[in-house]
DNA sequence: CAGGATCCACGCTGATACTG
DNA sequence: CAGTATCAGCGTGGATCCTG
């Protein structure tokens, strides 16, 4: 993206994460069970077909998730993590650890603007 | 963003990271040192005034950044990381870790693809 | 020097309809 | 069931000009 020299790659790690559902994808993948495509979408309630589509193939393409298809009518297509998409699970961790913890330290500055604004 | 029943919050740490030139902005910043304004434009030298403004002014909302304005002609302001800031650093470097690991596989697949072409 | 204001382009996402 | 194709809207970011 930018032109840093080697120094801030989270830029390339963010690419892999980044994205309206990403994140809820992943979520539901790293939880370990196979999930087929309307699974997922029931997981997912407000995801259009479309964008659970281009996620999707975006993270198999990165080999995060694995796309298994059998060949049968009607058609089964099951998604589950890599074992590599498995090592973006501590990443994700502390960023929801951080994020509660930055919607704590809000929470907390705006019950003490309430306290000190009634003085 | 998603009505996720108090899970995946990596959403929330997500937005204090993600935009165009955050990462980088943040990065420039950990390093310590107070930055002036156009030295941030010297640092990001494809950021327009516009968006460097605006970024500023989100992550000071947040207290990540903090803002000093020196009242003097002609005019100096200064950002620095907040200590709060500070607590994004371990997240910003694993992410980079993980960006940095993610590149050298692609690498080394796409010679692995070279090789195997060749045969 | 450090912005604010305005206008504009493009890409991401959504909605809808169709299919092997 | 698990998609693909097409069209449309909107928000993020960019370009440019102006100012205390």
């Amino acid at each position: 993206m930018q032109k840093n020299p080697g120094q801030c790659q989270f830029v390339v790690a963010m690419d892999s994460i980044v994205g309206k559902w990403k994140p809820t994808i992943l979520y539901h993948l790293l939880q370990g069970k196979p999930l087929r495509f309307n699974e997922l979408r029931r997981l997912l309630p407000d995801i259009t077909q479309r964008m659970l589509t281009l996620y999707l193939r975006e993270l198999e393409e990165e080999e995060i998730v694995k796309r298994v298809v059998y060949p049968q009518i009607p058609p089964k297509v099951e998604y589950s993590i890599t074992e590599y998409g498995m090592s973006l699970s501590p990443v994700l961790e502390m960023l929801h650890r951080w994020g509660v913890a930055h919607i704590e330290r809000k929470r907390l500055k705006e019950a003490e603007n309430e306290r000190t604004k009634t003085d």
